[in-house]
Formats: C-alpha cells, structure tokens, sequence
DNA sequence: TATTGTTATACTCTATAACTATA
DNA sequence: TATAGTTATAGAGTATAACAATA
C-alpha cells in the first residue's frame, strides 16, 4: 500500500507517469534520450572489444583509405584535439593503429588502421550494426530511412552562427 | 600550400571530406552528432536563466500537477538519485522549487515549483522553443513532426533486456 | 528486508591553456 | 604569426557504495 500512484511494471520503471508531461514533447528531450539508449546499446556491443564508441570512430574511420590527420578526426568527430591524442594513443598501444608523418606537412600525423586494426573495425562494426538494428526494428522500415537522412541533415547543419 | 586537401571553408572546418566515410551512414553516429547540436543550443538557451537542460527538465515537470517524488525524476530522467538531490537543491536554494513530504509516503519527497519557480519555467520554456523552432526549421515541416514520433517510439522502448 | 533520499567518493568526459615543432 | 600535435590541469558529468529514516 501506500504507493506513490506507481505501478511496478517491472521494466519501465515508475517515471511513466511522467510521460504526459510537456517535457515529453520536446524534441531536445526525445533526442536526448534516444541518443542515452543508443550510446548504452553501442558501448554495451563494443565491450568486448574493449573499446568505446570514440575509440570505434576514430579506428572506423582510419580503417578506410582517407588517412586523416588528427586534426582531421577532431573536426569531424567534434571532440577536442587532446582528446583524439588519447583515444589513438590507446589504439596505437593496441596495434590497431599507427601514425605516419604526413609527407606534406611534417607537423601532422596522419593515423591509419593496422591489418589487426581493421580487422577489428570490421568486427566491431558488425556488432555494433547487429545491435543498432536490433533496436531500429522496432521502426517501420520507412521510418528507420527517414530517420537517417532527417538526422544527416541536422547533424551538417554546423551554423554555429545562432549558437554563438 | 601543402594543406592537407582541405579547403578552408570558413564554418564545418576541415572534417568535410571524412563525411563519405561509413561512419557517415551510422544511425548511432548521426544520433549522437544530432544531440550534441541540440544540447548546444539548449544550453546556450537556457544560460540566460543560470540553469542547464537538467535543471530545466526537473523545473519544467515540477512546474505541472504531476508532484513527481525524486525517485520519479531520477527514474524518468534516467539519472541516478544522488544526481536528482544536487538538481533539486539547486532549484530549491534559488526558491524555484521545494521539497514537499509525502503524505502517503514519509520517505519520500514531492518536488513543485514555487509560482516564480512556475514562471522562470515558462520563460525557459519559450527561449528553448524558439532556440529549437529555429534550428528545426532548416527541415521540412514533415519531416520535424516524423522525427518527433520516431524520437517517442525509440526513447520509449526501455526494453534493457537486450542491452544487460 | 526493501526503499527513499542523502552523502561521499572515484571515475570518466570535457574544456582550457601552455608548450614544441613545424609552416 | 599561425597551425598540428602534445601535455597538464581543472571542471563537469556520471557511477557506486554506504548510511538514516521509513515502509
């Protein structure tokens, strides 16, 4: 007795009540959360590999034939310089990447995949592809489309110009 | 010159060219990407009123008739309870929100807004809607709805059992 | 015995500034 | 003078365990 007017569901938790509230409808909070889930289901199937999504994007991203530079990989990625300096130093520790000077500017490393490194990434990626689907099936088909192209475009829209 | 094939384009910087990478096509990756613009631009919003998209998801739900107890927000938020006190304290030592007992329950507390906790929640409400409007805005009017009801269906599906 | 709110603590992430070597 | 990478450091955010009051 005496219960909070919750019921135990047993999965959801007593927040559902909640749901009804205006937050509920505010696309910040909805993308928000939807991001927590998928962060949680990609960090929980790259586990075994003993790598984050960080770390997944960078040595992804040196797997293919781009050669990008740190500076690069920070652009892209949004995450400070000295940041990416730590996660390729954790996948160089592995082997899983190296640096190489970049020819035409010796300032700049540029950081490719190993043969290990992209046979990891390979692996990882289809963990990590395995259990996003898992979770987008619950989409319609046309849904879980719509969703990447509507994402691709606000994930470009970079103009910071209303941010600042 | 030897610029690493980058072309200064003033704004996205010089991750561009790394935008054909698979990496590019991951839902997880345009997810995170997405939410960190939006929180951005929360943020930003909300800075004129001294609080951040957390307190502003505390303050806005306990601005309705919901009366949410702690353990409510921490559960529907999907922070830990110890998060749920600093939030709460903060909001209280401003007497934006108090902690009220339960009759029901005297273990738990029911936060509610003061009327100028009520109020502060109004105003950040509207520079939030405005900050998002204009954001969304770049997509077209169907597509802001569609994701709304995709972000809903996805950040509903709490369904753990996949990911422990 | 289990749960609510709380405190304390440690760990991860993120942001910033300063330094070096090159440009 | 400006840029790429690095280092160090501090702050924010997150996770965990333990405790008192109550159920």
């Amino acid at each position: 007795m005496a219960e909070t007017s919750t019921e135990s569901t047993g999965i959801a938790g007593g927040g559902d009540r909640l749901w009804g509230t205006k937050v509920g409808d505010d696309l910040a909070f909805l993308l928000a959360r939807a991001n927590a889930l998928s962060l949680a289901r990609v960090n929980a199937a790259l586990a075994d590999f003993d790598i984050k999504i960080r770390h997944y994007s960078v040595l992804a991203i040196a797997a293919t034939d781009a050669r990008p530079s740190q500076r690069e990989l920070s652009e892209f990625l949004q995450l400070d310089p000295s940041q990416i300096v730590s996660l390729v130093d954790y996948l160089e520790k592995r082997g899983l990447v190296t640096r190489e000077p970049d020819p035409r500017d010796r300032r700049a490393n540029v950081v490719v995949a190993t043969p290990q490194g992209k046979q990891l990434a390979e692996q990882a990626r289809d963990a990590v592809k395995v259990s996003e689907d898992h979770w987008f099936s619950i989409l319609p088909q046309e849904d879980a489309e719509r969703l990447g192209s509507i994402l691709r475009t606000l994930a470009g829209s970079n103009d910071l110009a209303t941010t600042r």
